[in-house]
DNA sequence: CTGTTAGCGCTTTCAA
DNA sequence: TTGAAAGCGCTAACAG
C-alpha cells in the first residue's frame, strides 16, 4: 500500500502473450503486419494488464511527440481565446496535443517559451501575434522544427509560413464606412504604433483612407490605448469633450469600440444618430451592447485552423501548395453605423 | 543542404570539453558538485556547440516531464479563459508547461483525452467543470499521477482535491438580492440540470433562495439554456413576453444575463427600475454593457492559480495542509439592481 | 508475419 | 569532484 503503482511496459505485455516487444508494438502501433489471431492475443493482454504506451518512451525513440506548441499573447483575450480554439479542433483532428503558452506579447518571455517549447521537441510550433525580430529568426533557423505564424507575419523573412488577414486594407475599409456616412472628423482609437501586428497597420488603414480621400491627419483626433475597454471608454470620453470632438470613431478593436459607443452614451449622444463607430475583429462582446457594434469580422477561428492545418503539413511532409495565406474578412455593418448591412470585402 | 541540422548531445558535449556525460549533466542540471573551471568549460562549449538539452529523452531517464495536463469545457468561454490564465501562470512560475485539451464537456472526449495526457507522462492534471464519474474514478485512481479539480468537485469520492466555490449560496444570495428589492416574481435563466458544476447548484440556491423565503417555485419562471447570450436573450424574452412575466431575473451566469438585460431594453422597459437582472461569474462582459450587470464574482483567475499551486504540492511532495478549497466570492452590485454597491458574502 | 537488436539522449546510482 | 555504466520504454531496421 501507498507504494508506486506498478507500470506495466511492453516488455511485460509481450512476455506475458508469449511474443516480441517488436510484435506488440506493431498492434499497438496499427501495422497491418500482424496475423489477426495474433493481434487479438495481444489486445488481450493488453487490456488485462491494463497497459499504457509511454509516449514519452516512443518519443525518444521515433523523434515525433505529437505535440505542437502554441505561443500565443493572452488566452484571456476573447480574439486570442476564439483562435486558440480553431488551432485545438484542429491539432485535436488530426491527433496532436497543443502546449498553450502565454507571451503577454513581451520578446524575452517569447524567446524564453520558444526555446522550452524546442526543449520538449515539440513536432511543429504556432507563433501568434508579437513582432518577429532577428532573435525569434535564428532560434526558427537553429531546427528543423517548422514554425508557422498566425494573425502575423514576418515582414524581413519573407518566406516564412503564415495565415493572417490584411489588416491594412481591412482598416482602411472600415474607416471608409465613416467617411462614406459623410463624417469629416473621424477619431482613431488605436493600439501602440510600435505593434507591428495590430497597432501600426490598422492605423495604416485609418491613415490611407483619409488620405485617399482628401482629409488631413490630425494628430489630435487621435488616441493610442492598450486595446482593452477602458482604455476606449477614457479616449472617446476625452474626445468627444473637446471643442471640435469627433463625429465618429474607427477602434482598432471591438473592446476599444465598445468603450467608444459607451462613452458617447454615457454624454448623451445617440448611437448611430449623433456618433458612429465601428469596431474591429468581432468578438462576441460586439453582437452583446446596444446598438449591436459595426465591425470588420475578423475569422478568428478560422485563422487558428488553416494555421494548424498548414503545420500539420509540414510535419507530415505533405505537399505544400501555399504557405501564405491571407483570409478574408468582412464589414459587418450593424447599429453602431448608419450605413448597415454585410458588405462583402 | 536540405538535410537534417546535426542534434548535438550530452555526449558530445562531453567529448569536446573533455569530461564525461555525467558531469554535462550536473552543470546543465545546476548540481552543485562541479569544479566551478569544470563549469565554466562546460557551459562554453555548450554555448558554443549551440547545445539543447532533449526534454524528451530526460523526461525517459527522470521520469518528470515538467508538463501538466489541463482539461476544460472550452477555452472560448471568457470563464474558462480566465481560468486558464490563472493556471498557465502559476504552471509557469514553477517552470511547468501545460497541455490544454478542450472536452466541450463531453464525457467520452474528456476520458480519451485524460488517457492521451496520461501517456504522455504529464506530471499532474487539472480537470475543470465537468461532472466526474465512475469512469473518470477509476482512470484517476489508476495511476499515481495526481489529478486536482477546479471549479468543481467529486460529489462522491469525498477526498480528491478541488479548488472551487459555494455554487450553491452563492446563487442563493444573488437570488435574495432581487427579494430584498421587493420582487415576488423572480425568474430563472438556467442552465442544464444535469449539469452538476453549473445548472443543477445555482438552480438549487435560486430554489432555496425563494423557498426559504417563503415563495414558491413557479415552472413558468424558469427556463434552461446553454449558458449562451442568445439563450438568455430568447429565454427572457418569451418570459417577459407573458402575461403575468417575471419583474427580475436571477441568470446563472453573466452571457444570458447580459442577454436578458437587452431583452427588458428592447421590450421598451427599463432596468433596473422595471426590471432586475443579477448575473453570474463577474466576467468582463458584465461591467462592457448598459447599465452594468450586477453580478456574483467568481474569482476565476485564483480558482487556476490556487488549483495550480496545489498541483504543484502534489508534485513536488510538498506537505499539503488542505486540499479542498473553497474560495470566497462577492455580490458585485452594479447598475442592473436597485440594491447597488459591494457585499461582502 | 515475427523476432532480434541497436539505439533514442539523458539521469542516476555506484565507485573511485 | 568526476566517471562508468546501466537503464528509462519504445521504435525501427534487419533478418528470417
Amino acid at each position: 500500500m501507498g507504494r508506486k503503482k506498478e507500470t506495466v511496459t511492453i516488455y511485460d505485455v509481450a512476455r506475458e502473450a508469449g511474443v516480441s516487444m517488436a510484435t506488440v508494438s506493431r498492434v499497438v502501433n496499427g501495422n497491418p503486419n500482424v496475423k489477426p489471431l495474433t493481434r487479438k492475443k495481444v489486445l488481450e493482454t493488453i487490456r488485462r494488464m491494463g497497459y499504457r504506451p509511454n509516449a514519452v518512451a516512443r518519443g525518444l525513440a521515433s523523434k515525433r511527440t505529437t505535440t505542437v506548441g502554441v505561443v500565443i499573447p493572452d488566452i484571456s483575450y476573447a480574439f486570442f481565446a476564439e483562435l486558440a480554439r480553431g488551432i485545438e479542433d484542429i491539432a485535436n483532428m488530426y491527433h496532436y496535443n497543443i502546449i498553450l503558452c502565454n507571451s503577454d506579447l513581451k520578446k524575452e518571455k517569447e524567446l524564453q517559451l520558444i526555446e522550452a517549447l524546442f526543449e520538449k521537441q515539440v513536432d511543429g510550433l504556432l507563433f501568434l501575434g508579437g513582432e518577429v525580430t532577428d532573435e525569434h529568426r535564428e532560434i526558427f533557423s537553429g531546427s528543423d522544427i517548422p514554425v508557422v505564424l498566425a494573425a502575423t507575419r514576418d515582414e524581413k523573412e519573407k518566406n516564412r509560413p503564415f495565415v493572417t488577414i490584411d489588416q491594412v486594407q481591412a482598416a482602411k475599409e472600415a474607416t471608409e464606412v465613416l467617411i462614406r456616412e459623410g463624417h469629416r472628423r473621424i477619431g482613431l482609437l488605436g493600439g501602440p504604433l510600435t505593434d507591428p501586428i495590430i497597432g501600426y497597420p490598422r492605423y495604416l488603414g485609418y491613415r490611407e483612407a483619409l488620405l485617399d480621400n482628401g482629409f488631413t491627419l490630425e494628430e489630435k483626433w487621435i488616441r493610442l490605448g492598450n486595446y482593452r475597454y477602458d482604455s476606449g471608454l477614457k479616449a472617446a470620453k476625452e474626445l468627444l469633450g473637446t471643442e471640435e470632438g469627433p463625429t465618429a470613431f474607427f477602434a482598432v478593436n471591438d473592446e476599444m469600440a465598445a468603450g467608444a459607443l459607451h462613452a458617447a452614451q454615457d454624454l448623451g449622444k445617440r448611437v448611430p444618430e449623433e456618433i458612429s463607430v465601428i469596431g474591429f475583429d468581432n468578438i462576441p462582446l460586439a453582437s452583446q451592447i446596444r446598438p449591436l457594434l459595426s465591425t470588420v469580422a475578423v475569422p478568428m477561428y478560422d485563422i487558428g485552423a488553416v494555421a494548424m492545418r498548414l503545420l500539420t503539413k509540414y510535419m507530415n511532409d505533405e505537399p505544400i501548395e501555399k504557405n501564405q495565406v491571407v483570409l478574408e474578412y468582412r464589414l459587418e455593418l450593424r447599429d453602431s453605423t448608419r450605413l448597415q448591412g454585410e458588405l462583402a470585402h
